[in-house]
DNA sequence: ATAGATGCAAACCCTTTGCACATTA
DNA sequence: TAATGTGCAAAGGGTTTGCATCTAT
């Protein structure tokens, strides 16, 4: 696993020179967790150490932004906040406006959501922002908000997986159906021993999700850090939907193929995202998987199509 | 159609006093399309008419935020923009980074994964800010960037239009099917006739789309404004999936209840949130429509429950 | 030696406010 | 006349900058 400091070095811009001061500035803002104001963080430097003026703090804060250390957030204060992105995935706020404090969240279907909108109107998005502003749990029944710790990485593993399951038993149904509809003798058995695999998936994520569990009990207890609906396990629902429809042995690959490519992108874009941790693993093992699962059908829809094609002459 | 004038009267809070002044801002202010920031408000009413004071215009700003008349915005440019409430629902944003222009946008989908969001983190939303920063085509083309005109009542029709049609089109197919696994000759019929009605319905949608589009011919040429995938239509595909899996009679009604259901919340609620417009009809049209569905199928499948429980004496 | 980093204070931008004066109900 | 709106200038918060002074390479 990376360290914090391996992060910085590697994010250090060429031609700027080492300077100690920097270097602390950025290691104690790298030890916070959430959203610093730069009046706040000035505060922390002042107490841990030295005289460091509050002009070098705003220009190793406009530092980090530029290096990618450190993103500069907006949540309508009239002033800016920052927050790191070593082991930080770009993520969305809830922003509660009585006790000001902010929880994270992922959303795989609203950035899915997002990349087809510009997309629609043809805009190259770099960076969103989306913030729910209103009030937290703690708020309205009027007790004292806690700090909620920032979410782990076992929380996100615990999301990762939650989400790779959904997607496996959605993947098993489909093939459990396409199995059963497929005529052909040999899409059958591929069917069928995709089903398989499914299930054996399955089985060996749920025991891993078990054992996460029993690693800390509490987690279960967690709300929903990384919120999924249709972008991941959604792309095999609707090819069952197809299936279902009717369709011949060639579009059952078809479908089958689609939606195989589409929860391969998923899990390897989304995987890629985040910084080395088990979260990062379980989604890009699923990946492969996944891949090896679309080579397999492409194989056989080649095959098939070979065979239909010799076939009529035999007729 | 309520005019500028009367949203302002209607929003007037008591206790406030008319001043001349006042109206020349409010009047300037709503006469503009976009996002000002405060100093381009002063700039504009420079230009215009009197000498009226930068704090005069903040605290007229600040009066018109309370009232409900203006909205404070940030787009994290370090200052505020306000844009008016009036015929302008919420919404929202793609910001051009190079040319600074910003593109406003709906998604129902969008609106739907926040809501839930929220709910499942237990926190209560008052207000959502969605930015998408990038480039916009202009920009990535590298030509001059053209004043987008704000959204019309005419774009926001076409698109309303689109998704009752798209809306109409899932329910035909989803009543068709019924109709045809249904066994219950009553409830067969019931599955008919409201196949046939929305096929009128659709009809009739397409009808007025074409009607809209001739009035405008270059509308169907501007991009999407309200974006929408699952929220309306997908409500009926998700129970088309359900009732091609195999249901007893009983339960396709009960699909088709939850489906309806839907619907017509979705559409009401959405019709709800838009002032006076062609949309904002279409939308609250279709959700009555949706209503009596709704009524028919209950009453359809009572009927059924009695005969159920009356049958099986009878064997 | 020289580009880059730092400290200090002043400047900056956007916004709010205190107070005297003007207006409206 | 009593409450509310306006103008002016000053203050306020957050952030940036000019310039002299250090300090790494």
């Amino acid at each position: 696993m990376q360290s914090a400091k391996e992060f910085v070095e590697q994010l250090r811009p060429a031609g700027g020179r080492r300077s100690g001061k920097r270097d602390v500035i950025v290691q104690i803002f790298l030890r916070q967790e959430g959203h610093l104001a730069a009046d706040e963080l000035v505060e922390l430097i002042r107490a841990e150490d030295a005289r460091i003026s509050r002009a070098t703090i705003y220009r190793t804060l406009q530092w980090m932004v530029d290096a990618g250390i450190a993103q500069k957030v907006d949540f309508g204060e009239g002033r800016f906040r920052y927050e790191h992105s070593y082991r930080h995935p770009r993520h969305f706020h809830l922003i509660c406006k009585t006790c000001n404090q902010s929880f994270e969240f992922l959303s795989s279907d609203i950035e899915a959501l997002i990349e087809e909108i510009a997309e629609a109107r043809r805009f190259s998005p770099r960076q969103s922002v989306l913030q729910i502003y209103g009030t937290c749990e703690d708020c309205q029944a009027g007790r004292q908000p806690e700090r909620i710790a920032a979410p782990t990485d076992a929380l996100f593993a615990r999301d990762a997986l939650r989400i790779a399951i959904a997607t496996e038993r959605s993947g098993l149904e489909f093939y459990t159906r396409a199995a059963a509809l497929t005529k052909d003798a040999r899409g059958k058995k591929v069917f069928q021993r995709l089903a398989e695999e499914e299930q054996e998936h399955l089985g060996t994520l749920e025991r891993r999700y078990r054992q996460l569990v029993k690693a800390d009990p509490e987690l279960e207890a967690h709300p929903t850090f990384l919120f999924f609906k249709g972008a991941a396990n959604g792309i095999f629902a609707a090819g069952t939907e197809e299936l279902v429809k009717g369709v011949d042995d060639r579009q059952a690959l078809l479908i089958g193929i689609r939606c195989e490519r589409g929860s391969h992108k998923f899990f390897k874009r989304y995987g890629e995202r985040f910084e080395e941790s088990e979260g990062k693993q379980i989604f890009l093992e699923f990946a492969d998987e996944e891949r090896e699962h679309l080579d397999l059908l492409i194989r056989e829809y080649r095959s098939l199509v070979e065979r239909q094609a010799a076939g009529p002459k035999r007729r």
